[in-house]
RNA sequence: GGCGCUGUCGUCUAGUCCGGUCUAGGACACCAGGUUCUCAUCCUGGAGAUCGCGGGUUCAAAUCCCGCCGGCGCUACCA
């Protein structure tokens, strides 16, 4: 039976690593009809808060990472999803263990105090040696005091299913920490303790727990239990290639869900960095996504967080949604930036969101989108009406025909195709001296007009969406601005 | 410093195990052309990688061997 966990440590809003590392363990355990547990990693006490634990349930939550078990009662807030196991409520199934380590001797207690391990540690860092400390049972007893594990030493193998074969001397390692005392052991000791007890099966996470892996497998063995099969996946990083960081940008999930991005585009974007899909397409359902999961094909270096591409997938995702629910998904954004709508209303939405549609990256590009539906004067410079040579009296004549054109057209005849009928007959009428027509002396004044934009959607799709009234009332304005 | 991981277009990658089919393929970004004015979408095309560097083996190396260099991670009574 496959089992995987992913377990974080909340100490911080998730990060968007966090959400790929669960991703992966839960394509993995969903390829092999396995279980995924979730595991919230609390014993540091002072690091902890619960605020961030619900932020690593609700991220879950939003991708769609769904956890298959827990001890506690299924619950509302996430959505049908049972309560996770946390640490910090398991401390006497850890001190069963850490006694039985103290009574075999393969751990004891060292009351060394920090000033004579900070000195040994920088003389042998001047020595060029590893640094790490050997404990023995000759140290006297004080207060305090932590528990270390008593490293047999000796070559620690093991492969990894993404990398191979690893190896370490654990002579360089000393007798490590493991327990602060009988009931608090430290994350390796509690790692090796769940990934047992919660029999998991195969342990997939970043790359900085490498160096990890040796001394839980020492444990491993001291416990006479048996290892995981490990799988280190390589980290995501910023723009210069370190670990990513607050100072590359957006690093916690929530924030680019307030940023506009699409669960679904967040999935298929952090499930393909770092290996490449089959096909010459790298938009893919989720069960593809699932198909076509392996480890094998994880990349082994790690990956730049590349804005652009998830910019252009989200883009690709939301010209897939459907109008009414894109303009549910819309709608937190726009009132956001303090544009309320009436349920009556919503069919005039939809109109602007469709137009919308194809220009969006981004939810929140919305927001600019509807802008110049929803202000009642447009503020531009005059010269923007201006189509290449002509002079404004030429623009304010074109303003001025075409607005006559259309004071004839019937409000409810106020249609994109309709107006095409009746305005395009115009502006193709026009041919330069080259013999070539310019439709652009009519099209591009009605456009700035309607607009007051550069660019923008066409102007008879913006005219039936702002009606007969409006329209010409944009052109009015446009022709006083040119006197 | 020590230990470990890693190195193909700007970015993500295919190919490396089993050397020739790789004049190195795809995606994003970029550039150009086309589609009713602009933008976006869409379509077509283009540019972009001496496969980290140096040796070696071989008729032939991105692919095998050796050395070097670079990047990153860990080096806590954090996880």
């Amino acid at each position: 039976m496959i089992r995987v966990r992913i377990a974080p440590s909340p100490t911080g809003q998730m990060h968007v690593g966090t959400a790929r590392t669960a991703l992966f363990n839960w394509l993995f355990a969903k390829k092999s009809n396995g279980v995924f547990v979730l595991r919230i990693e609390d014993t540091d006490r002072e690091r902890s808060k619960p605020e961030y634990e619900e932020s690593i349930l609700k991220g879950l939550n939003w991708l769609g990472l769904n956890w298959d078990e827990g001890p506690g009662e299924k619950s509302g807030i996430y959505k049908g999803n049972y309560g996770p196991y946390r640490q910090s409520e398991r401390g006497e199934i850890y001190g069963k263990y850490i006694k039985s380590l103290l009574d075999s001797g393969n751990a004891l207690w060292c009351y060394h105090t920090n000033a004579d391990l900070e000195s040994e540690k920088t003389e042998q860092i001047e020595k060029n040696e590893a640094p790490r400390h050997i404990c023995s049972r000759n140290s006297k007893p004080l207060d305090g005091g932590v528990i270390r594990f008593q490293n047999p030493g000796g070559k620690i193998m093991f492969s990894d299913l993404i990398r191979g074969d690893i190896g370490f001397d654990a002579n360089l390692m000393g007798d490590f920490v493991i327990a602060k005392d009988e009931q608090t052991p430290l994350y390796n000791l509690a790692a090796v303790i769940d990934d047992w007890e919660m029999k998991i099966s195969h342990v997939i996470r970043g790359e900085d727990h490498i160096s990890n892996t040796p001394k839980q497998i020492l444990m491993f063995d001291a416990l006479k239990i048996r290892p995981p099969e490990y799988a280190h996946l390589p980290m995501i990083l910023g723009t210069d290639r370190s670990k990513l960081s607050k100072r590359h940008g957006a690093t916690a999930l929530f924030e680019y869900k307030d940023m506009g991005y699409l669960p679904e585009a967040m999935f298929n974007f952090l499930a393909i960095l770092g290996l490449s899909p089959k096909g010459n397409t790298e938009i893919l359902l989720k069960e593809e996504i699932i198909k076509e999961f392996s480890l094998k094909d994880v990349q082994k270096s790690g990956a730049i967080f590349n804005i652009d591409k998830l910019n252009w997938m989200n883009g690709e995702y939301i010209r897939g949604v459907p109008i009414d629910k894109l303009r549910k998904l819309c709608l937190p954004f726009l009132i956001s930036c303090g544009y309320a709508f009436q349920n009556a209303e919503f069919e005039w939405l939809d109109k602007i969101i469709a137009l919308e549609q194809p220009r969006m990256k981004r939810l929140s590009d919305i927001c600019e989108g509807a802008a110049l539906f929803m202000r009642d004067k447009l503020e531009y410079d005059a010269e923007l009406l201006r189509w290449r040579d002509m002079g404004n009296e030429e623009v304010a004549e074109s303003l001025n025909s075409t607005s006559n054109l259309l004071a004839d057209i019937l409000e409810e005849n106020f249609t994109k195709e309709n107006l095409e009928k009746i305005v395009m007959p115009k502006a193709e009428a026009w041919v330069g001296t080259n013999g070539k027509i310019d439709r652009g002396r009519t099209l591009w004044p009605l456009r700035v007009a309607l607009s007051g934009l550069k660019n923008s959607p066409g102007p008879f799709e913006i005219m039936e969406i702002l009606g007969k009234e409006k329209s010409l009332r944009r052109l009015r304005e446009g022709m006083i601005m040119l006197e």
